[in-house]
DNA sequence: CGTCAATATTGAAATATGTCGAAGCAGGAC
DNA sequence: GTCCTGCTTCGACATATTTCAATATTGACG
């Protein structure tokens, strides 16, 4: 006797997060799944002004400047910060419009709304 | 001549997030940085009754029953789900605390509050 | 032009992650 | 007890990620 036959598992009829839209969303939640990101777009957008150096947030951290680049280059790739070179330095800035849907998605899981 | 002397590195004052709670939320987040793991939660949390049994979640996918095990397990220890036994079937349901917690940090990002 | 300072990119090494098949464990039915 | 079914754990492998040193690029300044 096969489970579905308990009535236990029928498929389920809607999926209600698309194979596509997770894999885009994942790429958001992957770039802040690790430490060292976090912190970087922490310290970019907890800034009044909205913007920080390069400058700045190379030193907060032991880690090579290049490892630095590399984080921030992921940052950039999932959309959560963008960057605008100004002379010598080069500034980064939060995107709201990605930590807001990321947080929407968040909130729908918490109380489904569909329910 | 340094960087520093130009008025644009001094160090940052407070860091916004500190490295140990970074260290702990990149966890919740890089559980998220899967598509199979963020479909895997939005099943489970989209249910009115807010509970699946796994016997419906693994056929959803096209991969191996120890591999969706596998992955409900990085849910469960990044504290996005509980699991629990009931007879012959285990059912899943979401941790609306740890989803929360992850929206309201998004939130703050995007809107600095201290700012 | 040439040089210096700030970032980015490249290439390579160590480690982590995603995936499977096989084996193990728990609970129900016989 | 034995068997079967649902799920987890183990062991292995391929791929991805993190990190660095070295190099390249870009812009400012003489």
């Amino acid at each position: 006797m096969s489970k579905q036959d308990l009535g236990c598992c029928e498929p389920l009829s809607e999926e209600p997060l698309a194979a596509e839209q997770a894999v885009e969303l994942s790429t958001m939640f992957k770039a802040l799944g690790d430490p060292v990101r976090l912190r970087l777009l922490s310290m970019i957008a907890s800034r009044p002004d909205g913007e920080v150096c390069v400058c700045e947030l190379t030193p907060a951290f032991d880690l090579s400047q290049p490892t630095i680049s590399h984080h921030l280059k992921l940052l950039r790739q999932a959309g959560l910060v963008d960057s605008e070179r100004r002379g010598t330095w080069v500034y980064y800035r939060a995107r709201p419009e990605t930590t807001d849907r990321m947080a929407a998605l968040l909130s729908s899981v918490a109380r489904p709304v569909t329910a």
